[in-house]
DNA sequence: TTGAAAGCGCTAACAC
DNA sequence: GTGTTAGCGCTTTCAA
């Protein structure tokens, strides 16, 4: 249809000024209740639609905030994304979303796309990111949020949580309850930077209970699915079959290495102990429940919200927001 | 920082005009190389960020597809986002991503949103909307694509499958297979419009084969989850214990009905059948596979992507692509 | 290949 | 409570 009314026709239609119309349309109390009811109706007949376009570059505000995270199918992220878009929104902050496929180039690419919109603030998924981005986001003079890690020389800001030291809380647990050889699966690939921390933290917590680091598996590349979890247990199992216990990169690959147990009718925990990463739905659900660590995604959210409304509102130094990742033992293994 | 570094900044830098900037900054040939060199090293030094919200407010090209979908951690949504985005990619077309939580007001909402920044088109999931949500899409003069249905009365574009045939097509094999006392769990809520549409499906499908249908089990709110499935299934098996096969709303409700089954030391598909819907990957990797229904999620978007590509070139009739689903037959039914 | 002038549709700032 | 004027940072258009 025609795309060419704007605020002169409605106003026009209305008999005011096209200022008027402009402030019936904001939360403006100074536009008398029946002008306003006025103008709602003018634009409704004509089919107006406000062109936030226009209001941006005048007002140089967008009312939105940019939020890259790595794929968008999965929980962990969406939870993430829900908590600062509930969180933000009773600012009137949109959240504009973007996704870089586990790839570092692409979330330059898509970091300075995202600035090029004049974003109110960014949010990024970790903490390692290319040259160019760290400069475009320092340059960038809005509030930057890096999440999902605790990144030693943050961009800005930062909520999140080491994913080396809860893979300690991990392997802790499991030798704690007894487990002794034990192996991890994932982490081999750099674009999985999560991954590739919790692999570390793997290493530096077998070290530290004077355990050999003599089981490690590769998933191959991210985002780590249950397939990769199953083909890497298959391969453990033939592999290294007097192994106690595994450690998966994330519940999803622990799901898979589960269901390869089953498929060999192995007996899980009584044979060979699975734990993941995540608290994804799965881990709850699956029989035997995973033993898992919960990352609280959706609190890395919220948090994350309360310091960009908060730098908003009066700007600062910026905020480290450590979160406290918890231990969910479940039936995969010997919890005690 | 200084966030106020201009065109005319990097012009005056450069010693050239905006115009000249301008170009260099899109595929213009017309900048000669040395020029064009010249002005993207001073972009560069100045630490310059285009600013598009101006040049899509004088170019009234905002080079954005506005997608709705109605939960961001859903794999088959995901893949359907994923085939857009790179379908569209090729033309310099970014998507502008929204969500809904299946509500149907937020919809609204959030078509209002998306169309005030003036996206080039607009693709929604399904076929049913508020009638002020069709109102804007017909009004709103670009292209509109629903998916993931085939409304009777479409808004304009139409890129997806019947939900209801569909599920006569699973009904249809399990009756083949000797199955008689059928159950179906979910699509018990209007929120879940693709999920009430296989439910009305289901219904059809077995008067079509004179089968009783008494054994409808209500999964609760969207989006239904695994444990949704489970709970279902522990109230069908107390309740109607003589049921052979289920079929459930999605794999993931099938998931969690399959776990509840295993907790209980039931056998499927020996005491009790069950089927799915999606093809998530949770189906080829749990034990014993699912049997299921691959909506081709992907090309569903990389369809639309090509209608949107079409349409924007070359107007014409509103089109309507039919998807074919395919019956994947696992290990949770009998399938001869 | 490059430049100058005008203006996209809205809102800040000020006036009344 | 409402109107007038100017201009946000680019690109269209026309000219050279």
């Amino acid at each position: 249809m025609q795309r060419s009314i704007r605020m002169k026709d409605v106003a026009r239609a209305a008999g005011v000024s096209v200022m008027t119309v402009s402030r019936a349309f904001r939360a403006d109390s100074s536009v008398k209740s029946n002008t306003r009811a006025r103008i709602m109706k003018a634009a409704d007949d004509l089919g107006y639609v406000f062109d936030s376009t226009a209001a941006s570059l005048r007002s140089q505000r967008t009312d939105f905030v940019a939020v890259i995270i790595p794929s968008l199918n999965n929980a962990n992220f969406a939870e993430t994304v829900g908590g600062l878009s509930d969180g933000l929104a009773e600012s009137g902050l949109q959240v504009l979303l973007g996704y870089t496929g586990y790839d570092i180039a692409a979330e330059e690419r898509l970091v300075e796309q995202m600035l090029r919109r004049r974003p109110e603030a960014i949010v990024v998924t970790g903490g390692r990111h290319s040259d160019r981005t760290i400069r475009l986001l320092r340059a960038a003079g809005i509030p930057v949020v890096e999440t999902w890690d605790l990144p030693d020389d943050p961009i800005d800001h930062v909520v999140g949580f080491s994913n080396a030291a809860t893979t300690q809380v991990m392997v802790d647990h499991l030798v704690g309850v007894g487990y002794r050889r034990i192996a991890f699966i994932g982490g081999d690939r750099d674009g999985d930077t999560r991954g590739a921390d919790r692999r570390r933290g793997f290493l530096a917590a077998m070290a530290s209970h004077g355990l050999p680091v003599d089981r490690l598996v590769g998933a191959g590349d991210p985002p780590i699915s249950m397939q990769h979890g199953a083909d890497a247990m298959a391969r453990l199992l033939d592999g290294l079959p007097e192994t106690e216990a595994v450690i998966c990169v994330s519940d999803l690959s622990a799901f898979g290495a589960l269901a390869e147990c089953q498929r060999r009718g192995l007996d899980v925990p009584g044979d060979i102990a699975i734990a993941g990463f995540g608290a994804y739905e799965i881990a709850g659900v699956c029989h035997p429940t995973l033993t898992t660590i919960d990352p609280q995604s959706r609190r890395i959210g919220a948090r994350a919200a309360e310091v960009i409304l908060g730098v908003l509102d009066a700007p600062g130094a910026p905020r480290r927001i450590a979160i406290d990742p918890r231990l969910i033992p479940g039936g995969t293994t010997r919890n005690a």
